[in-house]
Formats: structure tokens, C-alpha cells, sequence
DNA sequence: AAATTTATGAGACGCGAGTATCATAAAGAT
DNA sequence: ATCTTTATGATACTCGCGTCTCATAAATTT
């Protein structure tokens, strides 16, 4: 039998069993390590996990897996997020309140994907790569339709679909890069500046249609 | 004498001379790689504009050298933007008219800077970095600033600091990345939002100030 | 307990980036 | 034209990532 197929376990596939225990162990340690700062490759994984370079790659075969499966871990309260209040704000700044706080604690991770994800871009670019689903996927349009959802019947759909692409540049861990490196704010000072940004997009969205502010 | 060093000439120093020449070959060699989608290595570069490769590593000794210097002239018309309009709406407007377009054009250009300023920081928190400047400098604060004066007396300092802020979010790369790549738009969609954008903070922060719309 | 399947570790290999050395070619000075 | 300085090219080397093979250890089955 061959030994070199990965199992094909997503996150939560295979509870128990060898398998899952080292790729439980070598998720928690990159985890870890990207806390700490570094993005780790997989030999230093590896090495961190004290087990061999060639088992570390059965399981994640490259950074980029390893990098998803990380991410996929630090997102998940963020995909859980709803909302059922009745005002668009509110549901904005509460996904925000979400969103922020824990993509800022996993800052490194989300700036390793972002990075992966520009790799991939570029592969694809140089027609290096097919067309394999890139890197990102699209979180932030499902969430932002969600919250903005109360305006249905107040702003037209068409504003309402620009309304969810403007909140998504103030929505990211793109957000903390500018702020942050580029200007120098702290955590909470950057998540102030996105949630008034985010307001005051959904402000021009309603009044433009007429609402009241 | 040594030859190991690099001539220090930054953008346009130097401008005859074997070395200016050949410097200019591989900056418009990585140039056009960049615009047709690659990243290359300076190995590459050097295959392209047929030099060896210990020749173009003397120039750039390092792919981040490359890029920083690519960048740097595809930044030009952006850097040289100045506007005397009186209505900070029309300057914004103005800018975005002005930066976007070039950022599209030379997009992969700016990812690849993006994406190394991504690497530094990695990086520096991991420790391996000193504190070299991060190569992600701070044109858009400059620009945003200036984009904004004419708010002075209208807008109290600080919420003209935080729209500056706010509006950094709108103005760059990071725009291109959320809006064509993960939702889709085209250049003139993602730009049109971008714009729509920029006017409601600007419009946001003169109501705030009790300012007329 | 014996046999079989599955997971692991050790090491060799190729590849590309970046460095260092040395000899040659081109440019400039006298 | 000769000599000095400077730029270039060829080559060899290190280093880290990723792949592959094979032998051994652990788990599972009967």
C-alpha cells in the first residue's frame, strides 16, 4: 500500500488515531509559532514539533497548506458572527467588534495568508499556476451582505451591493497594515478609524437614498 | 579597489557611464517582466537583459532591491500629484483619478512590493530584522494630508487626522486586491467604488463638524 | 502471539537563491 | 600606445526548501 497519500482529513475529519494527533500537534505548534511572530516553513515546524522533515510534509505539503489550515483555525469565530438587530450600524460595528479584536490577535497569520495569497496571484499571473481557487475566499462578501441586510427596502440593491464592497476595505487585515505599519496607530486606535469609516459609509449609503441619518 | 560595492546612486543619480547604463537595462528589463505578471528573481532578470548573473546581483543584490527600485518609478506621477482645488472633496477625487489608474496599471508591480513589505515585517517580529525602514513608506499620508487641508477650519485637527486615516484605506493596492480579486469587479467598477468611498468620509467628517453636505 | 497494515525517521537528491573568487574585457588617464 | 581603474563573466560554493526511497517502529487485525 502507498504511504505517500495525506489524509484528506479538512479540519475536523478523523478525530482520533495517530494521524489526527500529529496533525493536531503540528497545527497547534505552527499556530505557535505564527503567534510568535514567525511564519514558520515547514522544516522549522517540524523541528518545533520534534518530529522528522519528512513527516511534517505527509501532512502539509507545502507552507501554503499549513498556512490555510492555521487561518482556517483563527477564523473560526468570525464566520460564526450574526447579527439580528434591526439597524445596519449596529450589525456593522458589532461584526467589526467581532472581526478586529482576532484578526489583530492573529495578525501574523492573516498577514501570511495575505501574502500566500499574492504568491498565488502572481503564479497565476505568470501562467505558472491553472486555475486552482485562490487563496482568499470570499469571507468577507457573505458577511458584509449579512450586515448590511436591514437596508433592504431602504437603499436600492445596486447601492447596497457598492455599500458592501466600500465596508469591505475597511474590513481586513489590510486595515492593519495601513494603520498600524504605514501610520503608526495603535490596536485600538486602528479599530476606532475602521469602525468610523465603516459608519460613515453606511450613513452616505442611506442618505444618498434618501433615508434619514 | 573594491568592486563589491553597489553604486549608491538612489533613482536618477549618475546618469552616464557603463553603470547607469546597465543599471538602466535591468530596471526596465525587470520592469516589463513585472508588467506582463512575473516576479522574477534577479536571476531571471539577468537572463532577460543578458547580463550574468553575478553582474546584475553587483546592481541588485537582492530581489527586495528590485523591487523597491521598480516601484519607485512606477510611483512617479503619483508622488508629483499636487491639486489647488478648494473643495477637499474634488482633491480626493482628483488624487484617486490620478493614483489609481497607475496603480492598475503596474498592479503587479505594487503586490510584489506589498508582499515583500509583508515579508519584512515577518521578519523584523521574528527577530532575524533590525530595525531597518520597513519598505512600505509613507506616500499616502503625505498625499492624504495635503488632499485634505482644505478642511483647516472646517474640521477640527483631529477628525481631519482620522479622515486622512480612514481615507488611506480607500488608496492603494489593498483596494485592487479586495474588490477585483475577491469580488470580482473590474478596474473601473473597483475605482468608481473606491471613489464613492472617499467622497462619503470626506462628506462624513464635514457634516460631523456641522459643516454643509 | 503472528501477520499485516500504517506511521515514522534517516538520509540522499535536485533545485533555486545568494555569495565569493578569479580571470578577462572594456573604459579612462598619461 | 601603455598603464591603471573599473565593469563583466564564468565558476564554484553554501544553504534552505521540497521530493523520494527505504528501513524500522507502532498500531491493528486475526
Amino acid at each position: 500500500m502507498e504511504v505517500s497519500r495525506q489524509p484528506n482529513e479538512t479540519a475536523r475529519t478523523a478525530e482520533r488515531g495517530p494521524r489526527a494527533r500529529t496533525r493536531k500537534l503540528m497545527l497547534d505548534t505552527a499556530t505557535r509559532l505564527m503567534q510568535s511572530g514567525i511564519t514558520p516553513s515547514i522544516s522549522e515546524v517540524a523541528e518545533a514539533a520534534e518530529v522528522s522533515r519528512a513527516t511534517a510534509y505527509r501532512y502539509f505539503p507545502s507552507q501554503a497548506a499549513l498556512v490555510h489550515a492555521v487561518v482556517d483555525e483563527a477564523l473560526g469565530p468570525i464566520l460564526d458572527w450574526s447579527s439580528d438587530s434591526p439597524d445596519a450600524r449596529t450589525r456593522v460595528t458589532d461584526l467589526l467588534a467581532t472581526a478586529m479584536p482576532r484578526i489583530d490577535e492573529f495578525e501574523a497569520t492573516f498577514k501570511a495568508a495575505l501574502k500566500l495569497s499574492l504568491d498565488q496571484w502572481a503564479q497565476r499571473q505568470a501562467g505558472t499556476l491553472g486555475n486552482e481557487p485562490l487563496f482568499t475566499r470570499g469571507h468577507r462578501i457573505d458577511l458584509l451582505r449579512c450586515a448590511t441586510a436591514p437596508l433592504q427596502g431602504t437603499v436600492p440593491p445596486e447601492a447596497r451591493e457598492r455599500l458592501a464592497q466600500a465596508l469591505s476595505l475597511v474590513f481586513g487585515v489590510e486595515v492593519l497594515i495601513v494603520l498600524k505599519d504605514i501610520w503608526g496607530l495603535s490596536s485600538d486606535r486602528a479599530h476606532s478609524v475602521a469602525v468610523w469609516a465603516a459608519n460613515a459609509l453606511v450613513q452616505a449609503a442611506v442618505r444618498e437614498a434618501g433615508g434619514q441619518g
